[in-house]
Parts: C-alpha cells; structure tokens; sequence
DNA sequence: TCAAGAAGATTGTCATACAATCTTTCAATA
DNA sequence: TATTGAAAGATTGTATGACAATCTTCTTGA
C-alpha cells in the first residue's frame, strides 16, 4: 500500500443521522430550554426505534447538548448566566490563542477563504438575515479553527460553541450587533493577514468580550 | 419550600455504572490500546443487556475515550504524538489559567487540603508505587481545578486529562519524574499559597512542559 | 382546601431477532 | 508460491416487544 489514504465511504449509520438531526434541532431553538424530550414522541418523528434513540441521546448528553436526569429522561438543558460565562471564559482561553496560532500559519488559499467568508458576513449583515449572519460567522471561525494547527482545541471549541449556540442567535439579532460584529471579525481578518500575531491574539480578545456582553444583555431580555 | 438543595438521591443507572466501570478499566490499562472490544463480550463480562453496553459505549465515544467505526465497532484509540501533543498544549492554555485563578480565590480549608494531597503525592514518589503517585497527583490537580472558578474548564480539563490517562501513568514511572515532578508541584503549591498569581502561572507552565516532555518519552520507549 | 391514593405515562432495562457487513478460512488458479 | 475468490462464521446496526420501577396527573375523601 503506496498510500494510506481513507478511502472509506464512511456508510452513514442511523445513529450518525439521528444525532445529527438532534443536534441542528438543538442549534435552531426546536426545543424549547429545559424541555422535556419524550422518547416515544422522538421516536415516531424520527421514524427509528427506541434503542437508536437513546444512543443518539447518550451521545448529545456527553456532549452536553442535552441533560439526562434518572427516571425522568432526557432534557433540553436550561444555562444560567454563571453557566454561559464560565463557557465564554474557556472559549476566551481558546479562541485567543486559535487565532494567534492561526495567524502564523495560515496558508494563501486559506486567508482567501478567510476573507470570502468575511465578505459573506458583511452581506448577511447588511440585509436583516439572522440566519445566514449565524452561519457565516460560524465559517469564518471554522477556517480560523481549522488553520490553528490544533485538531483538539478545534474539536474542543466547536463543542463550547454548540453549547451557547441559543445565546450567539438571540445576541446576533440584537440591535446593532451585527455592525459591531463586522467591525471586530475585520479587525481580526486584517490582524491574521498581516501575520501580527499580538495584534491578532488582541482582537479575538476584544470581540469575544463584546459577544459576551451581547449576549448578556440578549439573556436579561428573553430570561 | 425554604431551600431547594437537592435532596435527590440520584439513582445509580446500569448505564451510569457501565461508563464508570469501562472509564476506570480504560484508565487502569486494562484494554490495550488499539484494540477491538466486542459487544457480546463486555456484555457477559458486565452482566448486562447488549442496548446497555451500546448506550454506554456511545457516551464513552462521545468523550472521546473509545473509537467507534461503523461496522467496525468500538476501539481503544491508539493516540499518535501529534495527537498527545495538541492535547497537552490546549490543556495547557486552560490549566495555566485554571491555576493562576485558584491562586487568586482559594480558601483557607482548600489550600490545606491541596497541601495534604501534596504531602500524600510526596510519600507516594518515594515509594515506588505508581497507581499511588497517579492518585495524588490527580487529587492535588482536582482541588486546583475544582477552586478555579470555572466549573466548564474543570470540566473540559477532566476530558482532556482523561484522553492521555495511559501517558501520564506510564511517564509517571520513568526513572526521577516523580522527584522532579514534585518539585515543579511545590512550586505551583507554593505560588498558590501566596497569592502569586504570575508565579503560580509560570510555575504551572513549567510543570506541563516537562509533563509533555516526559511523555514524549516514555511514548518512544513504549513505541 | 388539602392530602392520599389510584390511574396513566414515561423511563430503565432486558431478551430476542435478523439483515448488513466484516473477518477468516480454505480451496482453486495463475 | 503467491494471489484470488468464495463460503462460513463472527460481529455490528437496528428493530420489536416486554415489563418493572418511577414519575405525573387526576380523582376522591376528609
């Protein structure tokens, strides 16, 4: 064998679905926090059987996406403030040295896409597509992610974000959010471009901050 | 109702046993990595129903202590370096924090339970037993982290501490880490005992350098 | 109004089944 | 001899059905 690729057609089993499916009902606010998951109900919804389920649940429940109280099942889990804080801290440890890292070795192609993905931004943030301003953002940091040259803090960041998913949607339709946003994401783009990696580390720093702030102040007003 | 501590006794699940009892036996060595574990044995050999296993086996998988191929089956990982590597370096970012903060906010009762633990780390690295030294070492980590503030990071810490458990017992074993081990870790007792917040951070990156550099080796030795 | 208890719903766990897929064996072929 | 192919066996992925333990809700009696 010349090369070990990974060929594998890696087959798509139902617990991936399922766990999938969960997962992107979670990030859309399907469920409602602190609800209740019925197994039957998700099970006829889903069309698959009990065991499958459960797997799936057992799955998001280590992940943190959802709660699993003995004897009363599983739950759509309900953050406090201290709870979302203390996630934004991490991230803030993370994401900080991510981007550093990430401006000194991104490639050509990549700081292309980087920038491709801005551009998308500041359309989306333009029209009043709450949507599509979460989705780019998240691409824009998925290539800074991925460009860090740390498969375990990308793995590990991507798993706080999922978790506060609710608050960055509910903070991102906030009233001039989405402005401020832009402004911070160009800062850090052009810090990444030109290889300053204090300046870079500095940025991510400030926007992590002012996304905390929205997002407290998206939490005082739904509760 | 005057309070709303839990009362709860929470019931021990099969499922809650499973993963304790599979996590333990991940810990200990006792699957060797790389190796396949089949259904149908764990089941006998743990007394349980075949969908229990499963559910166990998938919140295992989504912390990342078992591989789970499709058709395949699950697996104990076998880490490669690279892997060990980005592991120890976003444990780094978050540990040198976690311990700069406990600096900044422990109790009295605390730092003397983190000073017995030490003692108890002491006595174990002059006796040449290495479960003992694994122990208290994690005894004396888990008061930092539990002090640091931040119940996510703590959280996030055990994961990832979890993921390099069979590096850590085995570096723990080379000839004099354990002396010097001890050193680096009155080190950080020390700044944390005086409030410095600067020399608890320094003294706690140091430690994890050389942690991840003892591993290194005993990584080459054991192949 | 409130408490006790009964009825119903839901979860935790198990046994069983079977098709799809992987692994191994072993013979046949180049 | 080395390689291919096919058959047999093992293992996983998934489903169905079942039932006791527990939680929730509703009813009834005080």
């Amino acid at each position: 064998m010349s090369q070990d690729i990974n060929l594998r057609v890696s087959p798509r089993t139902v617990q991936q679905e399922t766990v999938n499916t969960l997962r992107q009902a979670i990030f859309s606010g399907h469920f409602e926090p602190g609800s209740r998951l019925v197994e039957s109900q998700l099970c006829t919804q889903l069309g698959i059987s009990r065991p499958s389920l459960r797997e799936a649940l057992r799955s998001l429940a280590a992940e943190r996406l959802i709660d699993f109280v003995p004897n009363r099942g599983p739950s759509i889990p309900n953050l406090t403030w201290g709870e979302v804080t203390a996630i934004y801290e991490v991230r803030e440890m993370l994401e900080v040295n991510a981007v550093g890292q990430c401006s000194q070795r991104i490639s050509k192609e990549q700081l292309q896409k980087l920038k491709k993905s801005l551009v998308a931004f500041e359309e989306a943030a333009s029209r009043n597509d709450s949507l599509a301003r979460i989705t780019t953002t998240e691409d824009f940091y998925s290539i800074i992610l991925a460009n860090c040259g740390n498969p375990i803090l990308e793995e590990i960041h991507r798993g706080l974000v999922a978790r506060i998913s609710l608050f960055r949607s509910r903070s991102m339709s906030l009233e001039g959010r989405a402005i401020s946003s832009l402004a911070e994401m160009k800062a850090i783009y052009e810090a990444i471009a030109s290889g300053n990696e204090a300046a870079a580390k500095s940025a991510s720093r400030k926007h992590i901050l002012k996304a905390m702030a929205a997002a407290k102040k998206a939490m005082e007003a739904t509760g």
